[in-house]
DNA sequence: GTGAAAGCGCTAACAG
DNA sequence: CTGTTAGCGCTTTCAC
């Protein structure tokens, strides 16, 4: 029965025609379903894993944008893992919760499944992770905070790649002239990578680049007031923005100095693809696509385990870009490049991938 | 080993401490963790449930709000399942998946869980639960599409107490001339049921209510130009809209007309909590808690199932209100709402998207 | 073609 | 106080 049922055509072929049709008739009129837990015992685990999404408090504002993107990424990995038929167990972990704290999510990725999906581990997580990580345990990071220490088993968005990409769709529009709202150099580590990329892609395009000081932790109402005055002095024709609340402030300060988006400037902005203001233009945006890191991470964590293995090397997923009236953007550097260009591409899927039963 | 590192004193009582201490020692030298999976299957699973969300497309603005709700609802969830030590394997559905789709599905929820929960199935999926449940499984509803077909393993919103709280918010106010902008019969039953509250508070409070129709499917932006010359007309000092859609066309129209909220009108809305718009007032608004209906489902799963039934009577979560310019909330009718509801405005988060990764 | 049996890692009952 | 053992539901190997 275990043989005809495990539908494998190699087995199935085995029996007489008759005494398979018999024993799925009566699986079926049963309601028989093989036991997930049970099957996994004797062959070593290969059916659950561990998705460990970022907690935060309950009942405020952020939380429900947190979950927007949180949610996103749970999609992606959900998605690809319905089709590994692999099944995800899912808890939450404080960036600040302590050992203690982490004992039951230990018990969980040590319990049995095969592997670990983790997004922005804290720092006593962090440190669990490396130990498991030692001891063979399969562990993807998502979104490191601190990218550097990860050269192994990581997922992170190539920030470099964003800020080139913003820089490109202002020089296609023959930008010259660009400024950034920047947070100044305690900016975080992503910021200064995105800035990296547009400055990469302004040599490229023979233009210039100006930095226009904010304040750090500022509001976009903040920013509009901080910046407008200062963009009203200079002459800038293009402007990038590194997170969304800079690209919100930064198009409410051309907004306040009545500047027309398209002519008197072209503004890309950074994760703010879903912004929107009533009748304000939207804002063109290089994203992270949450949505398929989840699936790159899934697909990664699959991918070693069947190769036995418990390290890969660190992907960076490439940005999308959104168009939008600030900023329209041509087909050739529209969204649709990702799956093929990418930083270092994940192994193309082996030949014997997995018998989907 | 296996009866001292249960911790169970019972058990852990009947051996020298000595003997204790050395287990307790090398299981944790040796980094040793239970398999869930295994320690599950003499006794019955009691360790592992599932949870189907809803799917949607990916890539488009609803499928970002679509997450902050469904997100909420999971963490809440996760949280209570943690409390318990039991652990959720999550999966999603299409509303409109078909049957062979779902067969994926039926694996896990069949397939060794001690229940389940599911958010809002579709027909199918409806069709097959009931099946389940006929044969004992223990299933949980959340927001079934048809209350009515489901007196029993449902979680809900108490949408009745949602009109009547608002009712209440606006007669403390000393409204006594309310309206409803409507989407006319066609609205969707949870609708009816809201305005029904509403038209219990206005017999209580002998106010009266007028209706004014918009069309169904229409934007916030075209409830405002709908709405407002309506309203122009008319002589209304309190205000309720039953979503979040109308809850801020009918904030556009009253702007539209320069009126003055608490001054000229008082406006309660429903689920729309989490909007905001820049410089606008933010709305009064009764929401249904996602994060507490989640608490609320895990934790009937839970009792239910220890208890070994797999029916239990409906539940109807009750609303909470979140105080906001429109209509300042009384402490009275603050507390009316369960458990603990916080009075407090949420935080006036820098419309803070995400932290930087 | 089919039946039997040895585990997988664990729990819980049962002898001592 | 401690050791042994019979399963839990399944996979997989090995006889027949």
């Amino acid at each position: 029965v275990s043989l005809i049922l495990s539908g494998r055509e190699e087995y199935v072929r085995q029996f007489h025609p008759d005494t398979v049709e018999k024993v799925r008739k009566s699986a079926d009129r049963l309601g028989y379903r093989t036991n997930l837990f049970a099957s996994g015992l004797p062959s070593k685990a290969t059916t659950f894993f561990a998705v460990v999404l970022q907690e935060v408090g309950n009942r405020e504002v952020s939380t429900w944008h947190h979950w927007a993107f949180e949610g996103d990424l749970l999609a992606g990995i959900i998605q690809a893992a319905s089709e590994r038929n692999v099944y995800p167990i899912v808890a939450t972990a404080h960036p600040q919760a302590d050992e203690a704290a982490l004992r039951p999510l230990e018990s969980i990725i040590a319990g049995g499944v095969f592997g670990t999906i983790v997004r922005t581990p804290g720092p006593p997580l962090e440190k669990y992770l490396r130990s498991q990580l030692k001891r063979g345990q399969l562990v993807v990071v998502v979104f490191p905070s601190r990218i550097e220490s990860w050269p192994t088993n990581a997922i992170d968005v190539d920030n470099v790649a964003i800020g080139r990409l913003a820089g490109r769709l202002l020089a296609h529009h023959g930008r010259s002239r660009w400024g950034v709202a920047w947070f100044g150099k305690k900016g975080a580590d992503p910021h200064l990578l995105r800035l990296n990329g547009l400055l990469e892609s302004a040599k490229e395009a023979g233009a210039s680049v100006e930095m226009f000081q904010v304040p750090l932790g500022i509001d976009d109402m903040g920013i509009r007031e901080v910046l407008a005055p200062k963009l009203a002095q200079r002459d800038v024709d293009g402007l990038f923005a590194v997170d969304s609340i800079s690209s919100v402030g930064t198009l409410y300060a051309c907004l306040k100095l009545g500047w027309e988006p398209g002519r008197d400037y072209n503004l890309v902005g950074c994760d703010c693809a879903f912004w929107e203001g009533p009748s304000l233009p939207k804002i063109t945006s290089v994203d992270i696509s949450w949505h398929e890191t989840g699936i790159t991470a899934l697909n990664q964590l699959c991918e070693v385990m069947q190769q036995g293995e418990s390290q890969f090397e660190t992907v960076l997923v490439q940005p999308r870009v959104t168009p939008a009236a600030t900023c329209p953007v041509p087909a050739e550097l529209a969204g649709d490049s990702p799956p093929s260009v990418r930083a270092s591409a994940p192994a193309p899927t082996p030949a014997g991938e997995r018998e989907v039963v």
